[in-house]
DNA sequence: AGCACGCCGACT
DNA sequence: GTCGGCGTGCTC
């Protein structure tokens, strides 16, 4: 028992042998470890322990340390992490070390700040009698604070953290003011036995409880269950109901949610729901020490809940007993770089080595996901109708633009209806799906358009800061006066935007409050959060926004939605392209009439009669779903067939397809496995790389992994002169 | 991936 | 004469 395998943060598909430091024993597997690494030291994760190594005994250098900080990681990881290694051809290394928070991937040890301190402040007589004039003005975070205090006497950490980043800071004047008081509050007793749900629950409505009456009886066993419920169906009601009986069994729940700006609002929820529980949240907002937190405190059992983007899947939890992946259709869960891993797919996989059921929420399922549900791979479970009394489903109808001009990019009747809107002082939601003013900035005269030279798309006018931006990869031009091509000065942006059409509303209606909502008017910290606030508030009338609308958000008081064109991806290339758009037009839809009022949806196309918009009038999802997998089994696409991409990027688009020809040949197209001819990527330069692939698929998810295997060791023999390679399974961008 | 070693062009 | 280009090969 002296050789430690050690997996290292490494492109190379090897654990590394090393002579281990006095007393490691099998015990420490799973351990972080820090060892010599060519002229270097790195850490690295205990894999194996081993009697003996078939590499020569000269070459094997002395591990260093073992980190006995944290507890190791348990077995069940160290096999979700080979397993993922396996199946998306990765190296075991580079999985590991990616599934550890950055703070345990350094050499540092990590101190668990055990009983994570938790504070209640009190204001005291002497801070009662403050003004709060006495605060300069210029201390908003100060101020804040002492408002909050005044109202309420007393404020907890959690709560107070939630103001500003400097509020810890001005607590600690506060308390050498003598204004507050310092109470330690008791951490709960671990694991809390009883969830404390004081607040009466909601009526379940017929569907929700059917839906719990299937699932709780198999709460011991692994399924996937498909919870089909359409927006507003009180899908969340259901999660908090399962995870309220794990917490009587003093199991933990992972929940897997799409990006961060829905983070905060489903842990308000949680929070609200079951007070005293203790949950982790594990998102990209976090600092490294503050996940690093989450993570040991998830991996001592000590949380409950763990919520999560992605990267959560590879959370160690010991007690975990069930896994819920909110909006499983959502792109974000598949990782678009290093190791390409789908965590919905990672957490089905994890579910049934662990035995536990894993439940997929959507509104809009994607169609591998549905195709499992109808033929029995995948339990469904419906939410037909929305849970609220008084809350029906929109009113779809759609606009022929190729019959009624548009002005400004808006219909008449769009117009008409957003007056009726704001007369009633109702909300309404423009939605279009393009950031800038115009997408196109065009000579009038010679066609010209201006293009970004590092990647294989337009530059977006940006009108307001005067610029040009590329979207793909950051680039930022002037703006010119002159076509540089032909000298005309009849340059002018084509096409609309969110900052156009806000201009236009603005025009329109100019006593509207108009919020514009895109990457660009988000992008601060909170700004996302201070704006959905100010709708809530009815400080909106209008919005303007892209597809972050589409997601999760509840605004109760918003009855109209217009799309205004969406046709452009009604016959892309992209075979994916119609489900996407039938989704994001689905979830946007799904915004309006959400509480009281009757939502109407508006659609600006050309092609009204098309069956896509003919699903979306209808509500209905089934029968489209049902069309698109038809369209997808004659064309041979997924679900029908697996997947996987070999993507080349190389300076020069013919050394990328060389590349890839040559790996092609080396493929010898066996049995089942069906190899394509290389071809440049849909984004064929990016970021000043050419970019190409080639497509293998087969019916046989297992077929099609046998021929990666061999196939990749293949590969890496292969000359690849300034070209690099990676492989990706069940691509979802081509 | 880094980072070495190694073999050929223009510079103080 | 060297400094440095990046092609090739290794990391326990």
């Amino acid at each position: 028992m002296s050789i430690i395998r050690v997996a290292l943060d490494k492109p190379l598909n090897i654990l590394f042998d090393y002579l281990a430091p006095a007393g490691v024993t099998k015990q420490d597997i799973g351990c972080r470890v820090f060892v010599p690494f060519g002229k270097g030291r790195m850490a690295g994760v205990i894999m194996e322990v081993a009697s003996h190594s078939d590499i020569s005994p000269d070459k094997i250098k002395q591990a260093d340390q073992v980190f006995r900080d944290v507890p190791p990681l348990p077995p069940e990881l160290l096999d979700l992490f080979r397993f993922c290694s396996e199946y998306y051809h990765h190296p075991l290394g580079e999985v590991v070390m990616n599934g550890l928070p950055a703070r345990l991937r350094s050499s540092q040890p990590f101190f668990i700040r055990t009983a994570p301190a938790i504070f209640q402040y009190r204001l005291t007589a002497k801070g009662r009698a403050v003004d709060i004039s006495a605060i300069p003005g210029r201390s908003i975070a100060g101020r804040k604070l002492l408002v909050k205090l005044k109202e309420s006497g007393m404020i907890e950490d959690g709560e107070a953290k939630q103001f500003s980043r400097r509020t810890s800071e001005v607590m600690k004047e506060f308390v050498a003011l003598q204004w507050v008081e310092e109470i330690p509050v008791a951490p709960p007793v671990v694991p809390a036995s009883s969830p404390q749900e004081t607040q009466a629950l909601p009526v379940l409505t017929t569907a929700q409880k059917n839906a719990i009456d299937a699932i709780v009886p198999k709460m011991g066993e692994f399924n996937t269950w498909l919870l089909h419920g359409v927006t507003g169906s009180g899908k969340t009601e259901i999660y908090l109901r399962l995870i309220s009986l794990l917490l009587r069994q003093a199991r933990q729940t992972l929940v897997l949610v799409p990006e961060i700006n829905l983070t905060p609002q489903l842990e308000a929820i949680f929070r609200a729901r079951f007070p005293g529980v203790r949950l982790a949240s594990l998102h990209s907002g976090l600092n490294p020490t503050e996940r690093a937190e989450g993570w040991v405190q998830a991996q001592l059992g000590e949380a409950e809940i763990i919520l999560g983007t992605r990267l959560a899947v590879f959370t160690p939890l010991p007690r975990l007993g069930m896994i819920i992946v909110d909006e499983e259709h959502d792109l974000s869960f598949k990782q678009q770089e290093g190791l390409r891993y789908s965590a919905r797919d990672v957490a089905v996989f994890r579910a049934k080595r662990a035995g536990i059921p894993i439940v997929l929420g959507s509104a809009t399922p994607s169609l591998e996901t549905y195709y499992n549900a109808i033929t029995r791979r995948y339990l469904l479970l419906r939410l037909p109708s929305r849970a609220a009394d008084n809350a029906s489903l929109p009113t779809v109808h759609c606009i022929d633009i190729g019959k009624i001009k548009t002005q400004e990019g808006f219909s008449p009747p769009v117009i008409t209806a957003l007056e009726k809107c704001l007369a009633s002082n109702q909300q309404s939601l423009v939605f279009i799906n393009r950031r800038g003013y115009a997408p196109i900035l065009l000579c009038r005269a010679c066609g010209w358009t201006a293009v970004c030279h590092r990647c294989a798309s337009r530059l977006v006018v940006h009108l307001r800061e005067k610029k040009l931006r590329c979207h793909h990869c950051g680039h930022q031009a002037g703006f010119p006066s002159l076509c540089p091509e032909c000298g005309n000065q009849d340059i002018a942006p084509f096409g609309h935007g969110t900052q156009r059409i806000e201009a236009a509303l603005t025009r329109l209606f100019p006593h509207a409050r108009i919020a514009r909502i895109d990457r660009d008017s988000t992008r601060r910290k909170n700004s996302w959060q201070r704006i959905l606030k100010d709708i809530r508030e009815q400080r909106v009338d209008m919005l303007v926004g892209t597809q972050i609308l589409a997601k999760g958000h509840d605004f109760p008081n918003l009855s109209l939605v217009s799309i205004l064109n969406p046709d452009a991806s009604l016959f892309s290339t992209d075979f994916r392209a119609s489900e996407r758009l039938f989704a994001q037009l689905m979830q946007v839809a799904g915004r309006a009439g959400r509480s009281g009022t009757l939502g109407e949806v508006l659609i600006q196309t050309e092609f009204p009669d098309h069956p896509l918009y003919r699903a979306l009038r209808q509500h209905d999802y089934d029968t489209l779903a049902r069309m698109l997998l038809e369209e997808r089994k004659t064309a041979r696409f997924p679900p029908f067939v697996h997947q996987a991409l070999l993507r080349a990027d190389a300076p020069a688009i013919a050394t990328a397809l060389a590349f890839l020809a040559n790996a092609a040949t080396m493929a010898k197209a066996p049995h089942q496995i069906e190899v394509f001819d290389p071809v440049p990527a849909q984004m064929a330069r990016l970021k000043g790389m050419e970019r190409a692939y080639l497509l293998v698929q087969s019916r046989s998810r297992k077929k099609l992994q046998e021929f990666l295997g061999s196939w990749r060791t293949k590969l890496d023999s292969l000359p690849s002169h300034k070209v690099r390679w990676t492989l990706d399974i069940d691509p979802l961008e081509f």
